[in-house]
DNA sequence: AATTTAATGTTATGGACACTAACATATGTT
DNA sequence: AACATATGTTAGTGTCCATAACATTAAATT
C-alpha cells in the first residue's frame, strides 16, 4: 500500500528514477542560493533535498558551476520581469517609470541577495556562459529602451546610452551597499528609495 | 653548516618555531586573496607557503574567517591611503580632487578584485568584525570631509552627507560592474574615467 | 642557572564536499 | 523480446577546515 504522495518529489522519491531530477535540482539550488548565497550552497545538500545520491546530478550537469549558471539565468529572467512590471505600473518612458525600475532593481537584490551576488559576481565559469550573458543583456536593453523613450519625449540627456549606464551604475552600487550592510554601518537610517529617486533625476539631466 | 638565509622566512623555516608566523600568514593570505579571491583562498595553501603544518594557523587565529578579517582591515587601510594620495595630488576640497578620489576607488577595486570583493562582500563573520567596520568608516569619513569642504566653498549640494552617499554609491557600482565584466559585455569600449567625472559633477549639483 | 609555564609547533584524525568510475535499473525503439 | 540509452546507485579519491593529543621552544619565575 502506497502512502498518498504529498508532492511530485515525494511521489518520485519512491521510484528508482526521480522523473524530473534536473528541474528539481535547479529549483532547489535556486532557493538555496537566493537564501544562503552560492558559497554556502552545496551539491550534497540539494541531493539530500531531492532524495538522490550525491552522484546523481552529474547525469544532468557537468559540474556544480553548471547548475549555478542555470540558476543565474533564471535570476536574470525574474529580474527583468520585475523591472517590466515596475515600469508598467508607473508609466513607460516616464521619469517615474525609470525611477521605479531602478528601485525594483535594488528591491530584487535585497530580496534575493545570494542570487544577485551570483548573477553579478565574479565566478568566471558561471558568468561566461553565453546564455547567462544574453539574458543579462536583455535586462539592460529594456532599461536603455525606457530611457531612450524618455529622453526623446523630454529632451533631456542627449545620450540615452550614457544615461542608462549611469543609472545602472548607481542602482547597482546602491544594491551592493545595502546588501553588504554598508549603509547601515556608515549612514544609518538612510532612505534609499529617496536617494535613488533624487540621483535618477540628477543623472538624467543634461551634464555641463 | 648553515646555508645563508635569503629571507627571514627562509631563516625561520629551518627552526621549529617560525618566528613570525602570524604575520607571514596574513601577508600570504593578503596576496592570495587580492589575486584569486577569498573563495579560492585556502588555509592549506598558505600553510604550504609558510612551510608549516595545516594545524599551525589555529594557534594564531580562531578560524579561516579570522585571517580574512585581518586581510580585510588591511585592505581598507590601503584603500584609504590611496584615496588620500589621489586627493592630495589634485587638491583637497576641489571637484577634481573628489573626482580623483572616486576614480582611485574604482582603480583599487580593479587592481585588487578579490580583496575588494572580500571587503564589500557578504561574509558575515568577516564584515561584522568591529575593527573592519571602523577601518571602513574611516575611509568613508574622508570622502565626506572632502565633499563638505567642496560644498562649503562652492555652495553646491546643500547636504554634503547625501552627496557623499550618492558618490560612494556611484563609484561602488562602477567598481562592481567593471570587476564583473558587465560593462564589457553590455557597453563595450566605455570610458569609465569619463563616466565617473561626468556623474560626479551631476551628483554634486543641487537637485531640483 | 634550573625549573616551571606558556606559546607555538607537529601528527593523526574526523567530517564535509566535489567529482569519478564501475555497476544497476529503468525507458523507449526496433 | 533485445538492445541502446538515459538515469540512477555504491564505493572511492583528493581537498579542505577544524580539533585533539602530543612535542618543542621561548619566556618567566625562582
Amino acid at each position: 500500500m502506497n502512502t498518498q504522495p504529498e508532492s511530485a518529489a515525494a511521489a518520485a522519491k519512491a521510484k528508482y528514477h526521480h522523473g524530473d531530477l534536473r528541474d528539481a535540482l535547479i529549483d532547489s539550488a535556486y532557493r538555496m542560493v537566493a537564501k544562503n548565497g552560492a558559497e554556502n550552497f552545496s551539491l550534497a545538500d540539494i541531493c539530500r533535498c531531492a532524495g538522490v545520491s550525491t552522484a546523481a546530478p552529474y547525469r544532468h550537469f557537468k559540474d556544480r558551476d553548471e547548475i549555478l549558471a542555470e540558476v543565474c539565468t533564471r535570476g536574470f529572467q525574474q529580474m527583468t520581469a520585475m523591472a517590466q512590471e515596475a515600469v508598467r505600473a508607473k508609466g513607460e518612458g516616464t521619469l517615474e517609470g525609470i525611477t521605479a525600475m531602478g528601485q525594483s532593481y535594488v528591491a530584487f537584490a535585497v530580496e534575493n541577495q545570494g542570487l544577485f551576488r551570483l548573477m553579478f559576481g565574479q565566478n568566471q565559469s558561471v558568468s561566461d556562459v553565453d546564455r547567462v550573458i544574453e539574458t543579462g543583456k536583455d535586462c539592460f536593453g529594456y532599461l536603455i529602451e525606457q530611457i531612450t523613450r524618455y529622453c526623446q519625449a523630454s529632451g533631456r540627456e542627449s545620450n540615452a546610452d550614457t544615461a542608462s549606464v549611469k543609472l545602472w551604475t548607481f542602482v547597482h552600487g546602491a544594491a551592493a551597499l545595502i546588501m553588504d550592510g554598508k549603509y547601515d554601518k556608515v549612514t544609518p537610517g538612510l532612505d534609499v528609495e529617496l536617494l535613488i529617486a533624487s540621483a535618477t533625476a540628477q543623472l538624467l539631466k543634461q551634464p555641463d
